[in-house]
DNA sequence: AGGATGCTCAAAGGACCAGA
DNA sequence: TCTGGTCCTTTGAGCATCCT
């Protein structure tokens, strides 16, 4: 082999964590070009992250890499981006979210199965904030506007209008976004927020970020002289400095990954009961299905 | 407008090395 | 010898640009 093994040192392998958390995985070129990282992961490329997360979500799974290989589904043309993401992340970044998606993206077995389009597997909050940006209205865009470009776009659920509610009326509780005379617009976000206490900052459509759960007295505005001292302060950061802020940022991942994971085990828990009352209502239709006399199903 | 071409990026699989 | 970790190569998708 051409160049020496170098072995993934615990800052390398937190900001990669961290990196995953704010781009995505399957982003290697932009966790890499990110200066937060750059810093750290300057010696690997875009495969070796994406080798190392491969490493790193086998591990998770309890498989070893060999065992993974033989089970592997024998390459499936280029499976559509955000795949990996979607099966490494989904049960620690987007548990708690709403999805709104286009085709089954895994079985059983999480083993994904279906080439997924594009557009396929996508946060509602996500896709309301697209649908604002992109409607470009003065003033915002009613709900009825943002329902139909959501529509449009991508495929949506049955029940996707009370969804749509639902996710408006949180994210303007949320202050996420401002609610005009039944016309929603995106509220300001803070320039430089605090990763500790928004560690699932997401980046949408590389242009906009988005940032979940924000507490009630957490945010806080920076003016535009604050912003330029915060980026003459990393200008001026020594590698030492820089290496602690990449440290930080390596435990604020952690943090976060492990409230993602409690988030995670709850949401399976709470599909498990939701299996169980599916279960219970369909042995109930089947009951009533079973007596041929319609008065004699209103009595019972 | 739309087809051809080239570039970039990511996924996947295999090769290789080191340690148990 | 086996297994895990890292590196390398191949393949294909997406995108931008150029040309007809």
């Amino acid at each position: 082999m051409g160049a020496p093994k170098q072995k993934w040192t615990q800052e390398e392998e937190a900001a990669l964590k961290a990196g995953v958390i704010k781009h995505g995985a399957g982003k290697w070129r932009t966790i890499l070009k990110d200066p937060e990282f750059s810093g750290v992961l300057y010696l690997r490329s875009n495969v070796d992250l994406k080798d190392k997360w491969r490493n790193m979500s086998v591990m998770a799974n309890g498989w070893g890499s060999r065992d993974k290989a033989r089970l592997a589904v024998k390459r499936v043309p280029q499976v559509p981006k955000q795949d990996e993401n979607s099966i490494a992340l989904s049960t620690v970044v987007h548990s708690d979210e709403d999805i709104v998606d286009a085709k089954p993206l895994v079985d059983s077995n999480d083993t994904p199965k279906v080439p997924i389009p594009k557009r396929s597997i996508v946060r509602l909050d996500n896709l309301i904030f697209e649908a604002i940006v992109s409607l470009k209205e003065p003033g915002g865009s009613n709900k009825t506007t943002i329902a139909t470009y959501i529509e449009e776009q991508y495929w949506a659920p049955t029940d996707f209008k009370r969804l749509l509610s639902a996710k408006l009326k949180y994210l303007t509780a949320n202050g996420k976004l401002i609610k005009v005379k039944r016309k929603y617009r995106i509220a300001p976000t803070p320039a430089f927020p605090d990763r500790r206490r928004n560690p699932s900052m997401l980046l949408l459509d590389g242009r906009q970020r988005v940032f979940p759960k924000v507490e009630k007295d957490d945010t806080h505005m920076l003016t535009k002289s604050q912003i330029d001292l915060e980026l003459e302060k990393m200008r001026n950061m020594t590698p030492q400095e820089a290496a602690a802020a990449a440290a930080q940022a390596v435990d604020e991942a952690e943090a976060a990954i492990a409230e993602a994971e409690e988030a995670a085990r709850e949401a399976e828990a709470a599909e498990a009961d939701a299996e169980v009352a599916q279960a219970f209502a369909a042995a109930a239709v089947k009951t009533l299905k079973g007596r041929s006399n319609p008065k004699m199903m209103i009595r019972a």
